[in-house]
DNA sequence: GCGACATTGTTGGCATACGAACGAGCTGCG
DNA sequence: CGCAGCTCGTTCGTATGCCAACAATGTCGC
């Protein structure tokens, strides 16, 4: 890098930054960017693994719904971090594939209850150690204690 | 947290997880779930900074574009990490509002060459403080320290 | 110079994502 | 009890995000 006071071309590309408002903005060095590079790499690596059948979203629905059993498409999406939208979305494709099951639920009438089918069940079984893999092989570039930094920094900012 | 050799119950739980195959795997844990909801995080900050009329991709491809001058679709597409078709989209977007101006490529007949209007380019020069200021924003719970150590982890994971 | 191969842009299709608006149901407070 | 206000699910519209297939154009080797 240059310092400030270098020769002309750097006073003049420092003088045209400052007066254009850009100042120091670089995208490639933004957080936003890099989080969605790094995304793009996971999900690529996810792909690779899953194949076309089982997406990012629905592995995420499924996968918690093994962990805390049945509950309403509501809360499944405030688990899985999504929007009542998008939840409704990816409910609809597990259930088509017959991996979950609904039931509208006795006590509240406006809740859709889900759970897994049997189907669902054995299938989160033979692939939660591949989604392990998964998280693995994003990760291999980090030394053990960087992992462990890197989560607490997302978890952070989550 | 429980060591391995605990008492019955987490050995139990131990033996149970192993037999399910699915080990010690807790969604919330995982790199790709906390980097979504990290993501989400970030691309609400933007949404609330910059409104409904500029979106994260529509700003990335401004801010290359003002970075690298005209150059065509398809390697603007590679410098802000977006795929033939988002690009795609995202240009015409762009130039629907007259933020940027295409012609053809004198010198190769495929490409379609892409730059800012003047009217781009004060919109850029307009908004990359508050660009800065959602970056900042995001990382806020963070320490410098911590902001290069994050930074230095998602490069690496990039 | 010509044919195999690569690059560029376009299109169609599917799956997120999310805001907004809506109808139906629940709950608490006066 | 009654109703204001909240919650739950649905739908619509827009913007990604990526794959696969395709046509037009370039390039490189022989």
């Amino acid at each position: 890098m240059a310092t400030v006071t270098d020769e002309a071309t750097a006073v003049m590309t420092t003088a045209m930054e400052s007066a254009a408002g850009g100042a120091g903005y670089v995208l490639d060095d933004q957080v936003g960017f890099l989080l969605r590079q790094v995304q793009q790499r996971h999900v690529s690596i996810f792909a690779r693994h899953f194949g076309d059948d089982m997406t990012p979203m629905q592995w995420a629905a499924l996968a918690k719904l093994a962990e805390v059993g049945e509950c309403s498409q509501n809360l499944l999406g405030r688990h899985t971090a999504m929007d009542v939208a998008t939840i409704k979305g990816v409910a609809e494709r597990l259930a088509k594939r017959g991996l979950t099951a609904t039931r509208p639920d006795p006590e509240d009438r406006r809740r859709l209850l889900i759970s897994l089918s049997a189907e669902g069940a054995a299938l989160y079984a033979e692939l939660a150690p591949v989604a392990a893999r998964v998280s693995e092989e994003t990760l291999a570039p980090l030394s053990s204690d960087e992992r462990a930094t890197l989560a607490r920094l997302l978890t952070a900012l989550r």
